[in-house]
DNA sequence: AATGAATGAGACTTCATTCAT
DNA sequence: TATGAATGAAGTCTCATTCAT
């Protein structure tokens, strides 16, 4: 599957509208516009705008999986876990838009490959989650807790933070010289920590 | 706003059918076949699509607002933190597609009437997580934690648990002998229990 | 299946064209037009534009079974025979277009459906055929002749009448004092009548 | 009119295309696909689809004029009827294709053009088996018979064959030592070799 | 109060064709 | 000579809504 310049482009702004509206409130005649090409063009190059949302998904859903080569290096376990969640918030950050779009597709259980791109993903940063765990456990600092859980509670509070995001911004004092999305991220990481360490030693 | 039985009927079936497969992929006709009702109907008794779903908001998102004086007569901190989780967690659990559409709606931010009720609704149920962690630090017994933070994580958590249940389903051991909506509020009850405690005792 | 006055002049225009100009060169937009009707009408009476000719087809079929009893009463083999004829041109000139549209499907295998009718229309006609035959046999009038093969002799006549109907109008002598329609059905009735009689009372 | 091989295999793609879907269910993609070649070219060949239609119709169509000179040095009215018949169904035979096509064409009253072509031809045809018939008269073996009428049963009968092929195959018995093609040939031969000496000798 | 009939707007898609190279 | 890219037109169909009763 080799995408071009243009179409790329085109994935883009598309996934800008899916996230924002919706699949269905999202017409492709909309995504046109927007990417100054004809009606006809999103067919010629995806052949229907269900396939559209597939290339799209497949083609960025890499991005989300854990690189345990990111974190793996560090010994001390706490270090460890901290730098695990600064790369997974770093990951999600990096493209909010699909992962959007992934919750919300996953949700409507119509369209079933979606589904099964999306558990696999889940099931593979949760093995990410409980190596970690695990070998808190084994240096003896951690406590074990089931990582399924952890993992729900972790993409959930993630998610939480995107959806409210306008909220959060009147909620939460904003240090004037910082940007938003810099410091919305900074808050998720620290909160996260803060949460998974108290988890872990809880008890 | 007066809802005869005939409202409240479609109002149920337009809930879940919403919920299941979002408010533009549902059709008005998908709605009045379910309902054994005219097409027509629905526009006169709500106007319009768009109704239907503001008049479905409004009538049921009162029932998610937490009623303190479900926990405030309880005196010791940790315990009314438990109780305040069982009956949060309850709430949601009783009405769980008018949950669903609330996320969802509140993603798309079309909708504006809607964000804000969701706004009022959040605002409302922050300030009862922050009174709860108040008392338990004049108690002495808690740790300050944000309650804007501690709100996302319970919430979001919760609806992780809600939207991934199919996952959930299979990778966590389920005892025979409870069914399937039991078990896992149960289960999500426990772990926010843990959560919050942990966290307000971290450290 | 109840058809109310609008479906069956709907799917009267529809015949006209579909018959004039195929199926596939003729649009809903045509059909609307013609019928003064909205181009979502059809759908809204028909549900697509492939239901409309089958229901067309459907309902028209029958009008092209041979009604033995229109011939059955007739002792004379050859009256019998020509009775046949007769009534068999008749009811193919009842609906020219039907049976227009009724071969050129029957040609393009796709629509496996109408071929289906096609042949049991096809079969019971033949089995008429047959009868007749046998019956002058019987009577030892005429000698035994395939009727499957008589048969196609027959239908093949009568569609390229139909078909080239303008240059035979050019080809054959028309009589001032009748009808073109009138004429035409007259002249291949005759000519059917002696090929037939030249057929089974052959050597 | 030059013709290159290119040219000739694209025409003959299209050829059994059109005479399989027709020609408006037929798209240039279609074609191309079949013919692996760009969409492009086929415009670039034919200058258009329609073009390409008409092409095709003026190159094949002189095969299927009655070559006189088959059979016009029998003496023997009789066999000359049939030496006519055989080259008859001989020629059709040879491009069954082009000649669903013409009969289809020929209907939709569109495209003037071939009509005329196809005029001309069965004129031309007419003639032929008019002198066939004056032949026979002359000798005195023959009633004449008006070769209008004739040919319209030679041709109907003919295209019955075509048309109804899968049905005949079913209906009659196929010696297991015969193709189905040659047998069909044979047996629609025969079948008019009969009905053509029946007529011209009944009475 | 209730509904079958009707409709305009707009959805996605496919088409034959042309452009630019 | 040949073709990938691009497009305007038109296709069928579905939608939420309104009309007339």
């Amino acid at each position: 599957m080799e995408l071009n310049n243009k179409q790329l482009e085109i994935m883009e702004i598309a996934k800008a509208l899916f996230a924002q509206h919706g699949f269905d409130a999202t017409s492709v005649r909309d995504i046109a516009q927007r990417a100054h090409i004809n009606v006809a063009m999103i067919n010629y190059y995806f052949n229907s705008k269900e396939n559209l949302l597939d290339t799209l998904i497949m083609h960025g859903v890499e991005a989300y999986k854990l690189d345990t080569s990111k974190y793996n290096t560090v010994t001390d376990p706490f270090i460890r876990l901290e730098k695990m969640i600064e790369h997974y918030v770093e990951s999600k950050f990096s493209d909010l838009n699909l992962y959007q779009i992934l919750t919300n597709e996953a949700t409507a259980k119509k369209r079933i490959s979606h589904t099964s791109v999306f558990k696999d993903l889940r099931q593979y940063n949760i093995q990410c989650v409980r190596e970690v765990i695990e070998y808190g456990c084994e240096k003896g600092v951690f406590r074990f807790y089931d990582p399924v859980l952890l993992h729900t509670t972790m993409i959930g509070t993630f998610l939480q933070f995107r959806t409210n995001r306008s909220v959060l911004e009147e909620l939460l004092p904003l240090p004037a010289d910082k940007t938003n999305d810099d410091y919305l991220q900074l808050e998720l990481t620290t909160h996260l920590k803060f949460v998974l360490r108290a988890i872990l030693t809880y008890g």
